[in-house]
DNA sequence: ATTTATAATCGTAATATTGCAATATAAAGA
DNA sequence: TCTTTATATTGCAATATTACGATTATAAAT
C-alpha cells in the first residue's frame, strides 16, 4: 500500500492531517523560518542557506505553496516568496482548535 | 533517497518536524479525537470506530506513543490509552511559538 | 543574438510509509 | 488446561517521499 485510506476519514480530518504533513519535514520548517526572518524576499538563497539541491528546495516550496502557506510572485527572473499571513493565521487557529477540543481525559 | 537529511537541520527543527509528521495522518488525528471523546478508556474500539485493521491501528498508536502524546497502561488483557495532557499542552505551546515567531513579512 | 541567472520540471534511485494477514503473546474465563 | 479476547509484532506488497542530476523555460544582461 503506502496509500492513506482517505475515504474513511472526514474532510476536516484529512485537511488537518495534510497541513500537519506538509509541516512535517525539517526542510519545510527551515524554509518557513528563513522566509520569515528575511523581511525582504528570498529566492535561491534558500539553496545556499539550507544546503539542499535546487531541485529539492523547489519541490519543498511547491508543497508549501500547495496548501497556501507561501505566496510566490514572479519578479523578473526571480521568484519572490513570502508567507501568506492570512492562511498562516487561519491554520494556526485550526490547529489550536484541534488541540483545545482534543484536550480531555481518559481512564 | 527517501531519507530526510536530518543532519543539516537543528535539533529543534527536527523535533518540530517529527511532531508535525506524527500528526500528519488522518488516522492518527482520528485516534486522538476518539480517545479524547471517550472520557473513559478505549482499546480496540478504535479498530471498529475507525475501520482500519487491528495491526494498522496498533502501528499508529505506537507512533503516537513514540512522541509521548499517548499513554498506554496495561489493564489486565486490555490496553488503556489516554492522552498525555502534559505533553499535549507542551506541544501545543511549541507549535504556537513556531507559528508566532514565524509570523513576519516579506517583499 | 548569445550568454547568464533563476527556478520549475522530469526522470530516477533509495528509502519510508501505509496497510494487512499471519503469527505471537498474554490475561481471562470456561 | 483449553479457549477466547485483546493487543503487539513480523513480513510483505503497494505506494509515497526525499533527494538529486539533467533538462527546460524564461528573463536579464552583455
Amino acid at each position: 500500500m503506502g496509500t492513506t485510506k482517505a475515504q474513511i476519514f472526514s474532510e476536516r480530518q484529512n485537511e488537518l492531517a495534510i497541513a500537519f504533513k506538509v509541516l512535517g519535514h525539517p526542510a519545510r520548517v527551515a524554509i518557513l523560518e528563513y522566509v520569515s526572518r528575511q523581511n525582504a524576499c528570498i529566492c535561491n538563497d534558500l539553496v545556499e542557506e539550507i544546503g539542499l539541491a535546487q531541485a529539492t528546495i523547489s519541490q519543498h516550496l511547491k508543497e508549501l505553496k500547495s496548501i497556501g502557506l507561501l505566496n510566490g510572485e514572479v519578479e523578473g527572473k526571480r521568484m519572490c516568496y513570502d508567507i501568506n499571513l492570512e492562511k498562516w493565521t487561519k491554520l494556526q487557529k485550526e490547529l489550536n482548535t484541534f488541540f483545545n477540543t482534543t484536550k480531555s481525559n481518559c481512564c
